[in-house]
DNA sequence: AATGACGTTTACGTTAACGTAAACTTAGGC
DNA sequence: GCCTAAGTTTACGTTAACGTAAACGTCATT
């Protein structure tokens, strides 16, 4: 038997409340078992919980995260299927690259001026140093 | 002289609103000079503006970007200010490398089932194929 | 001198993503 | 058998990031 988890226990493990988890369930993001009326989270809702966080990680809205983690359990019994799910995949593809490079820009930049600075630094200590 | 511009104009270049400009404005993101009511934007303006969308794309809060972004003006005259300043920049930096990891999985993964999409989809072509 | 095109401030409205509180049910422990 | 802990639904509240509208100023043009 797999493993199951209940909202609090999720809630614990990615440091956010049952609320949080409930409004992803409103949003369609996650759709958990029940029991009765109690929630039971398999090894897969986990994971897709684990998804929408990391998109919103990245900026991403709930409803963005949605359309990209939804791919992951598209249809892909025919050729056309596939084709379609191939071209939505390229689509969000190029978003993850575009972030990638205003992310890579952002760190390149960063890490430039850090060095001025770290110069900087080592020049005015030098001086410092001459002064005894 | 260096040129300028006016609200509508970095609206137009960066496709926003004046509206959300001067919002910017009101959280301290910006302050461009006045000539009267009018605002008047520097070329280190358009910059900044251009570094606030670049980390709203990135998932950063105003507030968040604020901080960032503010770094690259901060005092760097003392030895002590240069220290701190190269903390404060560690840490973000910290910020933006945990982002990369997430958007790294984020692809990986994709390209992952990309993959195997592809692969399932030459199968059932070359099964068509035979069919005929 | 009137008409736009662009600018301004002030202020209320809207949406996403939850927070918070009330009122209730259910399962285990003493 | 009652208490506590954890769960549930329903509903209103809150914050960030703007949108929208009103009421007004200022040029350049017709």
């Amino acid at each position: 038997m797999e493993q199951t988890f209940s909202i609090s226990d999720l809630a614990r493990e990615f440091d956010i409340t049952p609320r949080t988890i409930r409004h992803y369930e409103a949003e369609g993001l996650i759709s958990p078992a029940r029991d009765g009326q109690r929630r039971i989270y398999s090894g897969s809702d986990r994971v897709r919980l684990a998804l929408v966080l990391r998109g919103k990680r990245l900026g991403f809205s709930l409803a963005e995260a949605k359309e990209i983690i939804d791919l992951y359990s598209a249809p892909r019994g025919e050729v056309f299927q596939l084709r379609t799910l191939l071209e939505k995949l390229d689509e969000k593809r190029a978003v993850l690259e575009d972030k990638r490079r205003d992310l890579d820009a952002t760190i390149s930049n960063m890490d430039k001026y850090t060095a001025r600075c770290r110069e900087r630094l080592a020049e005015l200590e030098a001086r410092r140093e001459a002064a005894e």
